[in-house]
DNA sequence: TCCCATCTTGACGGATTCCCTACGCCGCCA
DNA sequence: TGGCGGCGTAGGGAATCCGTCAAGATGGGA
């Protein structure tokens, strides 16, 4: 069930996007200002943030930023200005869609489906398992107990989205830490070898997370 | 069905290419910045990038870096500067085509199907069957446990990749090895033996990977 | 302010891979 | 028959790469 995160200072907005979206089957919380958004996005990790940019304590754009410093979860924005400088200063800082207010609480679910859909579409990620561990990479969470860091998360994402294949160490180091720590493989040694120590029952012996000397890593299914 | 992925921070431009290219019945997937735009194409895999260089987060050429770090996949890159510089240092980074802003929808829908039609994409190569076993030069595996070396893996895929024809000792000692080892040709004995030994059925009676005296090697399917 | 989780950075032993040399085989030709 | 060039095979040293431990740096929350 696709998670969503409503950030709005107005009690009335919130209690109909809340009905809204339960009634379409997702799960939704609720958060009235940035600083317990941020908090929230943190411990519960959603699929989807709807944030209005007026909020009482932080400026959205901060929101934003707090938001994609660790994740790329889609963030949907709502603003009572509808002047271009806004939207494009929110799109800049990582928003993903721009709504203004007053608008059409249909036309709003209609483009959270359609976020929803982009995000789940690359392919269904279903839970997987590794070691005697079930991941569920949509919830970001581990059977057992483990918890995983930011960084660990974007690692193990980009292998498990590519079951059987190699990943070479370049595409790894790009796309999780940026492009311009593209030789930096010590960050690679030292973080492949905590996913293992979380995941993998052998961690000497990986049977699911792999080296290719050389090349890259690879997770077998 | 092509796999496109729209890299660019305009929403009206993605929105516009998104409509036009999906009734031409290509996949769509959209990325308003640069680190989404690697991240979902190392999930995704499209058969083809159209990428705006003025993004808000890296510039545009580091994308192309990012991408070319491990995947051929063609780029075409937009941009709204039409000075010749941008055009050079985009194209010898690794862009195929390169379309100035404002441009026709129509004109860029003919070069993206004049570059498809051009490359095969080499992240769609399907398996090849060499001896017993089945090779995917995308997933860097081969059936059967068996195990293949960086070096392997460069030398396996130019024979691959070129099936039936003769390919030449000079093209394969430069394209694995460097222009330096021109002449080397014992890496060359060495390597195909391996391959032998590890992929045909009767090593010493290839079937698949053959020698043509003073000339080079083929593959034959 | 201190504490804790996380992210960096450095160093070292062991494993893998590569490079290089040497040798035997075969067909060709003088 | 003996020499020669091209090819396949074998093995060991060197270079590279990887896993691991440890410690410093950073930043946010109590």
């Amino acid at each position: 069930m696709t998670r969503v995160l409503v950030v709005d200072d107005e009690p009335q907005l919130l209690r109909a996007l809340r009905i809204n979206l339960r009634a379409r089957e997702y799960e939704v919380e609720v958060a009235a200002d940035g600083t317990t958004a941020l908090r929230r996005a943190g411990s519960w990790h959603p699929d989807l943030v709807v944030l209005d940019l007026g909020l009482p304590d932080l400026e959205g754009i901060e929101v934003i930023h707090g938001l994609r410093g660790w994740t790329q979860v889609p963030i949907i924005v709502l603003s009572g200005r509808a002047g271009s400088g806004d939207k494009v200063e929110a799109l800049e800082a990582g928003a993903d869609d721009y709504v203004t207010k007053p608008f059409d609480i249909e036309e709003l679910v209609a483009r959270i489906r359609a976020v929803t859909r982009r995000i789940s579409s690359p392919d269904s990620v279903t839970p997987v398992q590794v070691g005697g561990h079930t991941i569920d990479l949509a919830a970001k969470t581990v059977s057992g107990g483990v918890h995983l860091t930011p960084t660990e998360w974007r690692l193990l994402d980009v292998l498990l989205r590519n079951p059987g294949k190699l990943v070479a160490q370049q595409q790894l180091l790009t796309t999780v830490w940026g492009p311009a720590y593209r030789s930096e493989t010590h960050y690679l040694r030292q973080y492949m070898a905590q996913l293992r120590r979380k995941l993998e029952l052998d961690p000497s012996h990986p049977r699911h997370l792999l080296t290719e000397p050389g090349m890259g890593y690879r997770y077998q299914p």
